[in-house]
DNA sequence: CATATCTGCTTACC
DNA sequence: ACTGGTAAGCAGATACG
């Protein structure tokens, strides 16, 4: 029979001694399916001078070599003759491995530790997601879906499966605020998905809500949720840090209540894999949990700094979690009643939200699919270098290069000691500034990696003199003019093929497009990042330090030319030139950029980027230089663009970035510094009189680590320590909000929770000196205002004085 | 003992 | 919580005279 479908899910067994690939997915007709494909063999590759009959005699236990061939492989872009040794089950290739690398005559081993799933569809150049064709026959086998064994399967189209969703979310009984899976039930357990929606729990009330569904125990909701899934036969199970908290949770209460939960594809259960970041899959069912895609890649394309599901709902979807007491559901699962419909509720809306966030980021998550050719899964828990190495090693094969293999314990720890010199920043000389164009370099690092060839095989080739060189720290660097480069390939590759796309996306608006966009952004800014990552199989040291060193080189160019050509320059930093424009013209600097476009190297362009008819830039604190990434644009729209100020960051009051912020649109748009100072005055005294309510003065700090780590007790570690002594649990990431009371000794001594103080009790002094007077200062300065002025003729002060 | 400088830490920019 | 370097600025710790 032939089929097509759309792989979901890949695993693999051992039937009789031979691997079994296992493909779930869902056909075009919407039925699921297992596809099942044994004529694929695991391998590995081995270099050096050594008979084939001795590799082939190789064997340990129930492995052994199955046939060896020789073959011609670029090892890091030169091509070497190697032995494909072609092993008879996956994990005997980490076995047979290490007896071969011993020896005589091997030099190296390469590609043993890749997955034999993954290499599967890598070699197969199978797409999950993606329309792929199979011809098979219909088999008998212990599994929830049709079974079919393939003779052949290969991808048939770009065309991607519209996936069937369902998000889960639980709410657990918590009287001792621990989340205790041992100790404490899930008392409701909640499912949204298409045209679906049910929440189970095992507490009758009375209720019209049709979508609560009452059982009689833990055990029965629990076997419940087994059903509904099976049911309703879903492509994603997803869930708002489900790997770490809700699967594993499940799984340990079913545990405990003796419950199997066969929700598996083939009736297995969900599998928690994984200590300190835990992993739950489930067989067939692609489990994604969406926080680690938002919190991995997505997180800095965002402007909130929490990643709760309220805080990234509302920025990405405008809606928020119902407003509960979720601290005292205990109480009122106890008491029982009708009180606990309100906790359904919102339990569904939570569920609801992640659904929502799902749909919303899932053509994101499926470009990242296409691009990297690996299960939905894998990719949703993967970092941008990971992102980097797969869409290498998958490109390894088109290349025909070997995949290196991953350093070694005391490889990576070396490579933890190297430094490279970053990027130039410019010295601003602090002023308010008219009439300022904004340049870039178009992703200046990926186009240095292109255009200059800059790759890992080709470094100081013995046959270029004429390559250029640049030098560095380390010394002087070229690449080998005479052949394209494996990493500056890939890399160049990448960022035509989304100019291609840009201009598509330019002609007609398009989600999906737009996704591809962003991803290939998003994949090519981490080429340069990857090649001084430690772990990272291409690393290239010398690589990365040539990228930056002629970035430098380039940005120095046209800070000069743009200076020579009469503009004056005001700031810069890594790929950006400010300059102003004073008598000369807009076009005079577009003119000026197409002289120095002409100039440039392959794909390499500077940009215009903007035109701000004002601008300022401020001293540092600590002298009279003027501060690198600290500066606040105007544009035409009458939009202010604040980077780098007190304004932008989270570790201050919202009073001081409120200051700061009308201080800076005063200034910048209204030019009105008598209203500013009016405006620093006010609020000065609001604080005095203790006007400004407690939200205002709250100061929100990350801690890094364990309250132990720390080595001093600055404010936000004494605030943690308070936390704690209220028996809440703290660690590295948990934000932590304080506000400075007054008293005597040091801050850390005055600092309280913000639940603990009333209006009166914060220290206004305190916010005065350390808050609001500090983000403003450095903007009076530049308009030859002195701080008394903004302090003297508050009552107290003047009192004081005289 | 007061002041200057250093260190640890957090969070920005690109 | 596994991309890189550059930079500002606070609070506490320590050195210095």
């Amino acid at each position: 029979m032939n089929l097509s479908f759309y792989p979901v899910d890949i695993t693999y067994e051992v039937k009789d001694g031979k691997p079994i690939i296992k493909l779930f997915g869902r056909t075009t007709d919407g039925k699921q399916v297992c596809v099942l494909d044994d004529s694929f063999e695991p391998y590995f590759y081995v270099q050096g001078t050594v008979s084939e009959k001795k590799l082939e005699s190789v064997q340990k236990d129930e492995f052994k070599v199955v046939r060896v061939e020789k073959c011609k492989k670029n090892v890091n872009e030169k091509e070497e003759d190697l032995f494909k040794v072609i092993v008879n089950i996956p994990k005997g290739v980490p076995v047979l491995k290490e007896i071969i690398v011993d020896m005589t005559g091997v030099k190296k081993v390469y590609e043993y530790d890749i997955l034999f799933t993954r290499r599967y569809l890598l070699d197969k150049k199978i797409v999950p997601l993606t329309k792929t064709k199979v011809v098979g026959e219909k088999i008998a086998a212990n599994c929830k879906v049709d079974c079919i064994k393939a003779k052949s399967i290969k991808k048939e189209s770009d065309e991607i499966i519209e996936p069937r969703i369902v998000a889960l979310d639980i709410e657990t009984y918590n009287p001792d605020n621990s989340l205790n899976a041992k100790k404490n039930p899930i008392i409701i357990l909640g499912l949204y998905g298409d045209n679906f929606s049910r929440v189970v729990t095992w507490k009758k009330f009375k209720t019209s809500n049709k979508y609560i569904e009452f059982v009689s125990s833990e055990a029965d909701m629990l076997q419940r949720f087994a059903e509904l899934i099976t049911e309703y036969q879903p492509d994603i199970i997803t869930g708002y840090f489900t790997d770490g908290f809700d699967f594993p949770y499940i799984v340990e209460r079913a545990k405990i209540n003796k419950v199997e939960l066969d929700v598996g594809l083939d009736y297995s259960t969900i599998d928690i894999r994984g200590r300190t970041r835990k992993e739950a899959s489930i067989t067939g069912i692609a489990h994604v949990d969406i926080f680690k895609f938002i919190i991995r890649v997505i997180a800095r394309s965002l402007k909130t700094d929490q990643y709760s599901l309220n805080a990234v709902a509302n920025e990405l979807l405008g809606a928020t979690k119902h407003d509960v007491d979720i601290e005292h559901l205990f109480d009122v699962w106890d008491k029982g009643g009708k009180n606990i419909e309100q906790y359904c509720e919102y339990n569904l809306q939570d569920c609801k939200l992640t659904y929502d966030l799902t749909i919303k980021l899932l053509p994101n998550l499926i470009e990242f699919v296409r691009i990297i050719g690996l299960p939905i899964f894998d990719v949703n828990r993967m970092s941008f270098s990971t992102f980097v190495e797969w869409y290498l090693i998958k490109k390894a094969q088109e290349f025909n290069e070997i995949i290196l293999s991953k350093p070694g314990h005391n490889e990576e720890r070396e490579r933890m000691h190297d430094r490279i010199q970053g990027a130039f920043v410019y010295e601003p000389k602090p002023g308010l500034y008219e009439k300022i164009v904004v340049f870039d370099y178009r992703s200046l690092y990926p186009s240095i990696i292109a255009s200059l060839n800059i790759s890992k095989g080709l470094v100081n080739c013995k046959c270029c003199k004429k390559a250029s060189r640049i030098n560095t720290d380390r010394g002087e660097f070229w690449f080998c003019t005479k052949q394209k480069g494996f990493f500056s390939e890939i890399i160049s590759e990448l960022i035509t093929h989304r100019a291609k796309i840009k201009k598509e996306l330019k002609q007609k608006q398009n989600p999906l497009l737009a996704a591809q966009v962003e991803a290939l952004k998003v994949l090519a800014n981490s080429f340069y990042g990857y090649l001084g990552f430690a772990p990272a199989r291409w690393y290239c040291i010398e690589c990365a330090e040539s990228t930056t060193a002629w970035a430098r080189h380039y940005i120095h160019k046209a800070i000069d030319s743009a200076k020579k050509e009469g503009f004056d320059v005001l700031y810069s930093d890594t790929d950006s030139v400010f300059v102003q424009l004073g008598k000369k013209s807009k076009k005079d600097a577009l003119d000026w950029v197409k002289k120095i476009n002409d100039d440039l190297p392959g794909l390499m362009e500077l940009e215009f980027e903007g035109f701000y008819p004002a601008g300022l830039f401020v001293a540092t604190k600590a002298s009279e230089s003027g501060a690198k990434k600290k500066y606040a644009l105007l544009d035409e729209k009458k939009h202010i663009t604040i980077k780098g100020f007190e304004a932008v960051r989270r570790n201050w009051s919202i009073i001081a970035k409120e200051v700061q912020q009308e201080v800076l649109r005063l200034v910048l748009n209204e030019k009105n510094t008598e209203n500013a100072k009016k405006f620093v005055r006010e609020t000065i005294e609001d604080l005095r009189a203790n006007k400004i309510p407690v939200e205002k003065v709250v100061i929100r700090t990350e801690l890094s680590k364990t309250v132990e780590g720390y080595s001093t007790v600055s404010p936000h570690v004494a605030a943690a320590k308070r936390m704690e002594k209220d028996g809440k649990k703290v660690s590295g990431g948990t934000i932590v909000s304080y506000v400075v009371t007054k008293g005597k000794g040091k801050i850390r001594d005055k600092v309280k929770l913000p639940h603990e103080v009333k209006q009166k009790d914060y220290d206004g002094e305190y916010y005065i000196d350390h808050q609001i007077l500090p983000g403003v200062e450095r903007i009076f300065d530049v308009l030859d205002v002195h701080i008394d002025e903004l302090t003297k003729n508050t009552k107290q002060k003047t009192l004081e004085h005289f």
